[in-house]
DNA sequence: AAGAGAACAGAATAAACATTCCATTCGGTG
DNA sequence: CACCGAATGGAATGTTTATTCTGTTCTCTT
């Protein structure tokens, strides 16, 4: 409805999507934000399909279609098909309009650039690099213990950082540690019997990480490690180690791959001990 | 029919079509070529308007596909409609080896396997959502602040924690916000005129996040903001914004892309504060 | 050239689909 | 707190769509 003039092509709906997002009632948000996230889904599936995916009604997205401005759901879709009808030409075409995108006309798009594609080689070096049967492993020693104790510092720590959100979102018991200077070592006074630990350390390697992690395995608490090398200190006492070297661009590595890493490592304990639970 | 199985992707069906051409009935063959010189006509249309279009009764796209072992058209038109969501032209063969390569066989390898994926698709996709010219301006922003503030919680703290890292390597002052509970206002309050901030807040927005950038923002602090959806409540008082949606896999999202982002805007101010500082 | 078999067109049918309608809930206001 | 309008869920509806069926037309073989 409303006087104002009908989307005709997908920009033109995002803006109007985008301008009333305020106003727009509950389910109709919700439609609006599942629409602009998932705009192949609305372009193939049917009005029931996309009902289930995005949780409402199929009479909300007619509503939705309605409220702006098209005749019904299906004349909705047909923007979002024409949306993929232009962009969809060839095979290799994409790359080429990616660099006539301008990236590269300025200097920090090149940075971004780079650092893309050495996130896509570092994560090509992952598959190969990881070896299946030690990755299930790894799994099962992580799976099976009590708590997880996850150590690192520095550059290794926004992983650790981010399984121990993960851990707790999946209701897997663990300890962060490496944050505050000092209280590390009390925390991991408290590791015992049934527990594991999984740390990760980076070249140059923070002699605390290694020190911890060394402690901890002298108590006969099995340690999972990730590195960058072989020469890696943590490989001598860990019961499974990793070694993944990120590419890096202009001398700075991302943490792409090691990031991909971690988050399947976790998922796959949580899993596992699913399984665990079930027997 | 046929004892041979059924095409399963584009490149298979192609392949399969041109094998058997010669031997093709008149009108099948007739089929055959608009399919193949029009494949979004098929992945679009009706069966009754592709009828019209290709000069044949729909009872013949029916047998069709029937001859190509599909149960019939729709199923068939599936195949059409999978070739156009594929995101990335050329990285399909690159999962393809994937799948070869074992990991699939352990459930935990298929899990990783699966993280890998979704970080390569992820990164695709930042190529394209992320305009150079607005990412240029906020190397801009970011690179003539004095200090940097960093606010992220939760599943966006491990990115402004490594960022922070980066910076002090780099020797560009940051303060990283959302460490410890309480103390994240008092160190806001200290940001003043030639500060900037930078804030990540991924889906269900951290209210804290939200709370603070606009605290800053008000206080006429440049705010740039990383989030994964347009309809983010940064969005609002950002100076520059940026949307970048993660793939998931099962759910789970892993921050490789993110980091990828990160990283290149960390090097991307430093770079250009040299640019400054040699005026 | 005649017969048999496959291929075809077109109508009939059944399934899937978007849409509409109405009873109920929700959210704001006097 | 009661009221009113908007918004919503869910079933009913009517349309579109794929599919099946049947009589006919090709096409190849002998």
């Amino acid at each position: 409805m409303s006087d104002e003039q009908v989307p005709q092509d997908f920009e033109a709906l995002k803006a109007a999507i985008l301008q009333r997002k305020a106003v727009l009632p509950k389910r109709l948000k919700q439609v609006a934000a599942y629409a602009l996230d998932n705009p192949d889904e609305i372009a193939f599936g049917t009005a029931a399909s996309i009902a289930v995916s995005a949780d409402v009604q199929p009479s909300t997205l007619v509503r939705f279609a309605q409220h702006f401005g098209f005749e019904g759901f299906s004349s909705l879709q047909q923007i979002f098909r024409a949306r993929l009808r232009e962009r969809a030409p060839g095979y290799d075409e994409r790359l080429r309009a990616l660099a006539e995108k301008g990236h590269d006309e300025l200097e920090s798009g090149a940075i971004l650039n780079g650092f893309t594609a050495a996130a896509h080689n570092s994560l090509d070096a992952l598959t190969s690099a990881i070896d299946p049967v030690r990755f299930d492993k790894a799994v099962s020693v992580l799976a099976n213990a009590s708590t997880i104790y996850l150590i690192a510092k520095r550059r290794a720590y926004p992983i650790t950082s981010y399984m121990a959100y993960a851990f707790g979102k999946l209701k897997i018991r663990c300890q962060l540690v490496g944050t505050a200077a000092g209280i590390d070592d009390d925390m991991l006074a408290f590791a015992g019997e049934g527990d594991a630990a999984f740390a990760v350390s980076f070249s140059p390697y923070a002699a605390e990480t290694v020190g911890q992690a060394r402690t901890v395995a002298e108590k006969g608490i099995p340690v999972v490690s990730l590195t960058d090398s072989v020469f890696s200190p943590l490989a001598e006492f860990s019961a499974v180690w990793f070694e993944l070297a990120e590419a890096d661009h202009a001398g700075f590595r991302s943490l792409s791959a090691s990031m991909a890493f971690a988050m399947a490592l976790t998922v796959a304990v949580a899993e596992k001990r699913q399984q665990i639970a079930l027997k």
